[in-house]
Formats: structure tokens, C-alpha cells, sequence
DNA sequence: TATTAGTTAGTAAGTCTTACTAACTAATAC
DNA sequence: GTATTAGTTAGTAAGACTTACTAACTAATA
């Protein structure tokens, strides 16, 4: 806990102040008053503050009450005064955005992971960003910084990402390379971590502050926010669910095909289902072929994918039992077909969890990990604006 | 978040001020401003305050540094500046204690819990609690308040206890009950949760922040703390470890016996093991009895015992993936027979999980259910002193 | 053994920073 | 014209800080 001084009174002051003006479309030095127990003159200064700091900008009068009185002046957030990079770097592919402080995605691009020696994909992410900037003109002043979401554990003390399959990482200093090509702070995680602060910040999870974000793709893993505040573990490793055992029996000849690779993974990711199925039918088939085919009610796809949604199925709920949740947010390319099995997903869950939690697709589009990216940053940053 | 003014800032620096006090067997506030960046005015006001509110008391001079100058005056904790009751009550039994401000136990007492009406056992509560004051000679004054620790699901806000099969209460106003015989304030939780609490406070938890207890008796529960705070879920639900599914194919023809009751607790706990092994042998056995003939390699006893542990232990896996804590402290009656069966255990969770995560059995004794309930008391009850 | 120089603990007085209250002006409805 | 509300100014309160001081101590020296 840090001590209290002047300063930092006025720092948790102006913070509340400044909340106050986002929460409301627009809102009078009056209002703030009533609303914080501040008073007038201290509201007065610090508005003063913030509108000399462009956090904020007077939008003309509002309208004076029947009782008569002066009108007040209308003060509205500035989500201009700053913008943020994020980034997204994936198996396949590297999205690259720009932000304002509401979230709005200003410009976008995306280029496919090639396997280049790690490097090369730093210069090309250097590239994006500058080519952002440009189209939108931006100083480097009015950049706050940078926040990039990544697949793998980051320890985010020592900026190594410890271990990333997909990428080929292990103890890799990213932020090292990163804080070579650009000048300004930048944040790391993972990336089902930065996704759920996304889905907090931005998604269907706001206004709830106990989420869980489960993705289901190559592999499955999930990100935790509890209290408001993402949840990462003593060890970095919180939330991986994809180690998760749901068939004690089934498991006992469970081996892992590599570090990293957990039980529920081996039997309910995308990658584990076109595999089974693809043995089976001894035709290579993808996970989307597969529920294809579950759809037309083919056999060998039921039989593969029954047994797919009644681990995952299981998974969810012990994580329920655990967690308590408010919400729980699948993502990842499997959850695009979520809408197949959403029903004997959600009867499994139902029978075996103390209570009901809402199981839901996430609403975000291909700008899901840009997004979440920037919330990390907001989060982490030491500023007066806060999400 | 609170406004920020000065009578505020001072609450911080005299919280500051005490827990640094507290963390040393004794020191000086030449010492107290060094540690924390205060100035020494601010120090020697704020011990002023802390001495005249008999928080501290001076202990002679300690002594001058080499160097020369004047000799310290050494400042301590008091201890005995507020007592708090502790009551843990169980199916079985009920634990009364009062202890002091650094967890020591100065009277306890311990009565059957009986099938009165719920009213009977607040009246013998009441009469507990009045006993261990007179024996100890304290005033109403030196009271701070009083926890509770209950077997069941406890909606904090309203001070109901939604359910406690081992009670049979449903929706019962226990904070009423007790409020109409104490007039101090009181603070009820589920007994799981005391008990991680008092295991960060005064256990084998102390110095960690991120803790998992586990009890395992008639019922599997456990209490999660995160960040140092306890951690209840939306729905007070949070740790339902019972309910766990960790074999997938199994569970299919489970069916719980009772409302509140789940799959992990039906295969693993103290009263399924007896009661399963027990229809094996048809005789009628206790968990003990079969974790006695499971040493004596007994065949039925093995079976039933092994396929317990098996599930056990991912069940405790799957926590320690989801959420990676520092510590996983067993409790319960079944965890006293832990080290019959701890190596088995370890080697399924070392198998089953991302990363390695120390399991340990509780230190604790008889009066850990008052210990923990103090510390819930300690924890929510909003004073200068925090645990 | 007595004295002096240097160091440290704790206190006194004044200053600084921030929020507050009281009083005021500007602006509006009825 | 009166009552009401928004916003500003002047002066005050509370807490922490800085500066200077006193009290108390050790090491070095005569």
C-alpha cells in the first residue's frame, strides 16, 4: 500500500473525476460534485486539470432546470487524446491495430506468421505499425504504447516468453525486441489472457468483473479475470485448462505428444478432432469438415465429436464448480461451430455444477486480439485513465 | 475507489504505520520513518495516536549504533488491545474460542452439536461465549466481535444461510439469531473458507497469497484465496470441489443421493468410501476402518481406495491447472490418513498438470475451525488493524 | 577521567499541498 | 422581481513535509 500524501490525494481525486466524465455520455461540474461528494471548487480545479491536458473538452450548455438557475456546462472524454497499439500475434497470423481510448479500432492490418528466424517478424510488425501511424497521421506524442498478446506463457516480470509451441519460442526475450524497434511502454501476455480483458473492456462481458474466456482451437487454454483484475498464477500458468482430466480411465494411456499438450486438449481441441475422425474415415478431414459431417449425422463424426463435447463439456463445468463465474466466453475456431452442440454442451453443464452460469460465443471478429491487446496495455499502464 | 482528503491519507499511513510495528518483534520510529518514506514528525504523531489508543506500547530503549548518537525507544504490538470470538460450527460439533490480536487461542470450549431447533444451539452459543469471558476476566469494551464458520452455502450480503444440509438449515437468518445475542459486530462464512483464512493467518499458508484448502470428510469443499483476499464467486459457489467430474464415463450413471451433493464427493469422500466398502464386504466399516485394512493390503479395501485417490488427485490436478496457486493445505478427516496414500496422490498430479504445486496436509488441530473464524472477523471487519 | 567532535533520535515551528466552507457573481425560469 | 442553480474566489482546516533545534549517545583525544 503506498502512503498518502497531497499528490496522491489528488491523483485518486482527479482518477474518480475523470471515471465519472466516461461513464456519462456528458456531464456538469455539478453534477460530478453530487455524484463523487467533492466539492464544487475542488471539481472546478480539477477539471481545469484535465481539460488543459486535453482529457476532456467542453461541448456548449446543457439545459437549466425548471426551478431556474444557471446552465451548466457540458463536459465530455476526449478518447482522442491517446491511442494504442496492439498486437496479435498468432500461429498463423500477426494482426496489428491502432485504438482510441474507447476502443475503437482507427486502422487495422494483418499478415500471415511466416517462419522466419524470430527477428524478421519484429521488423514486419514495425513495418505495420509505422504503415497505421501514417494513414492516420498520428504523432508520436499521441501514442500511449503498446500491448501484444501472444500464444504461449509469458513471465511478464523478466518480458521472457517461457514457452510458445506454436512459434517456436522457449525463454525467448520478446521484450527486449521489441522495446528495440519501438520507444514507448509495451506489455505482454498471453493470448487468452489478453482476450478475456477484451471481452471485460469491450465485449460481452462488460459490466461484470468475474469472467472466464475459454479458446478452443489447435489447442484449448482459458483466461481469468476475477475482481476486475486479471488472474495469471504463481507460476504464470493459471487458466490452462486443456490439461484438464475429465475420464480418469481414458486417461491412464493419455501420453502427450509434447510438452505443453494437455488431456483435454489430446481429446477436444480442433487439431485432436480432424485427427480422430480423419483415422477413423482414413481421409484427412478438418474440425470444420468434422461438424460438417456431425451435422449430416455421419456416424464416425457423432461418435468423435459426442466424445469431443462430453470432455470440453465437463471441463466447463468443473470449471464452474471452481470458479463461480459470472460469465464464461468460448472463443477460438472451434466455437464458431458452438451453435451445433451449444444445447447438450449446456445439458451436461447443468447436471453436474452447484449453480448456473451462462455459457456464451464470443460477438468478436477477427479485430478480437487487437482489442484485447490494448486492454492489457490500459490496464498495466500507470495513468489516470484506467479500464 | 474512496475520494481522497486527509483524514483519509492518515487512515493509510496509521494502517502503515501499525503493520509495520506488527511485522517486527519491536522497533523505533527513527526505524518506522526510514521503512516507509514518511517523515519523522508524521511518525512520532502517528505513534503518538497508536500509544494513546494502547495499538502499541514502549519497551525501554534498545540500543545506539557505533557510530554514537541517542538511543532508540522501542515500540510493540499489544496483543491484548481487543480479543475476538471465534465459533466453528460443524455437524458434529461446535467450537467456541476467544483469542487475541495475534491468533493465540486464550480459551476455548467445545459441545456436541445436537438436533434442537437451530434457536438451542445460538442459546448454548451465547452461554459458551459468556463462560470463556468470565474466565478470562474481559470487558464488553475489549470485544472486537465475533466469526463464524458454518458447513454450507452463506449469502454474506443478507447474512442468510442459503443451505447446510449438515445443519438442515435452508435459507436461514443465522446473522438475526445471532445478532439478537451478541452486540457486536458479527461475520459468518462457509467453514472452507475460514479455513484457508486461518491458514494464511497463523498456517502452514502464511507468507502466500494465493492459496487452495482443500476438506475432505463426509463432504469434499474447499475455500480458495487469491491475492491475498478470499474469493467466493458470483453466487457464493466458488470451490465446489465436490462437484468435480473426472470421470467422464462413470458420472454417466451418477445420480446424486441429496441436493448439494456431486459427482467427486460420491466417489471420494470419507462417507463413500466407508459406505462403498462397506456394501463390498457387507459389514459395516468407517473411513478410517478402510484406510487401516487398505494397509494391510486387504483386496476390497485397495480397490475401493484406489479408485478413490484416482479421482482425488485429479481433482486436485485439474485445480492446480486452472488455477496455478502457490499452495494446495488439506483438511478433513480424511486428510489425516494423507500420508498413506500422499505419494500416490503427488504422482497423478505430477503427471496430470502444467507445472509442479506443493500439497500439504494442515498443521492445524482442534482449534482451527476458531482460528479461521477469527481471521474472517479480522479480515472484513474495518479497522486500523488488517490481516 | 574529563572534554570535545560527530552522529542519531525525537521534537518544535513554519511551510506546502489539497480539499473544504463561506460568500459571491453570473445566468436562468417562473 | 424573486428564487434557484452553476461556477468562481477568498479564506480555513488537515495532514505531511522541511528546516532547525534539543537531547542523548559514542569515539577520539588530552
Amino acid at each position: 500500500m503506498l502512503k498518502g500524501n497531497s499528490s496522491y490525494i489528488q491523483q485518486i481525486n482527479k482518477r474518480l473525476v475523470l471515471e465519472c466524465i466516461i461513464n456519462e455520455e456528458s456531464i456538469s461540474r455539478a453534477s460530478i460534485s453530487k455524484k463523487l461528494s467533492l466539492s464544487k471548487p475542488t471539481v472546478s480545479s480539477i477539471v481545469d486539470q484535465l481539460l488543459e491536458d486535453e482529457w476532456i473538452y467542453e461541448t456548449g450548455n446543457g439545459e437549466s432546470p425548471a426551478s431556474g438557475g444557471r446552465r451548466p456546462v457540458n463536459l465530455k472524454f476526449n478518447p482522442q487524446k491517446g491511442y494504442i497499439v496492439g498486437v496479435d500475434i498468432g500461429g498463423t497470423k500477426v494482426a496489428i491495430g491502432i485504438t482510441d481510448l474507447n476502443g475503437k479500432v482507427c486502422e487495422f492490418t494483418v499478415f500471415p506468421t511466416q517462419q522466419y528466424e524470430g527477428d524478421s517478424i519484429f521488423n514486419e510488425i514495425q513495418l505495420g505499425v509505422e504503415t497505421l501511424k501514417k494513414r492516420l497521421h498520428l504523432s508520436d506524442s499521441k501514442l500511449l504504447g503498446m500491448g501484444v498478446g501472444i500464444p504461449g506463457v509469458i513471465n511478464m516480470a523478466s518480458g521472457l516468453v517461457i514457452e510458445a509451441p506454436a512459434l517456436k519460442w522457449t525463454n525467448f526475450p520478446i521484450l527486449e525486441k521489441l522495446k528495440e524497434r519501438f520507444d514507448y511502454p509495451i506489455f505482454v501476455d498471453n493470448d487468452v489472457n489478453i482476450s478475456v480483458l477484451g471481452e471485460h473492456w469491450k465485449g460481452i462481458g462488460q459490466k461484470r468483473d468475474n469472467l472466464v474466456y475459454i479458446a478452443i482451437g489447435t489447442g484449448i487454454g482459458s483466461g481469468i479475470m476475477i475482481n476486475g483484475e486479471l488472474y495469471r498464477g504463481r507460476n504464470f500458468s493459471a487458466g490452462e485448462i486443456g490439461y484438464m482430466v475429465t475420464d480418469r480411465d481414458y486417461a491412464k494411456n493419455y501420453r502427450p505428444v509434447f510438452d505443453g499438450y494437455g488431456f483435454l486438449e489430446s481429446v477436444a481441441s480442433g487439431s485432436s478432432i480432424g485427427n480422430e475422425l480423419s483415422k477413423r474415415i482414413g481421409k484427412r478431414v478438418t474440425a470444420k469438415d468434422a461438424f460438417d459431417l456431425y451435422l449430416k449425422k455421419d456416424k464416425d463424426a457423432v461418435t468423435v465429436i459426442d466424445f469431443a463435447i462430453e470432455n470440453l463439456s465437463l471441463g466447463i463445468a468443473n470449471y464452474i464448480s471452481i470458479l463461480d463465474p459470472e460469465l464464461i466466453i468460448l472463443g477460438g475456431g472451434v466455437s464458431e461451430s458452438y451453435h451445433v452442440i451449444s444445447d447438450k454442451v449446456q445439458s451436461i453443464i447443468d447436471r453436474f455444477t452447484p449453480k448456473k452460469c451462462e455459457v456464451v460465443q464470443t460477438a468478436f471478429g477477427i479485430e478480437a486480439g487487437v482489442i484485447g491487446a490494448v486492454a492489457l496495455f490500459l490496464k498495466e499502464y500507470d495513468s489516470i485513465f484506467d479500464i
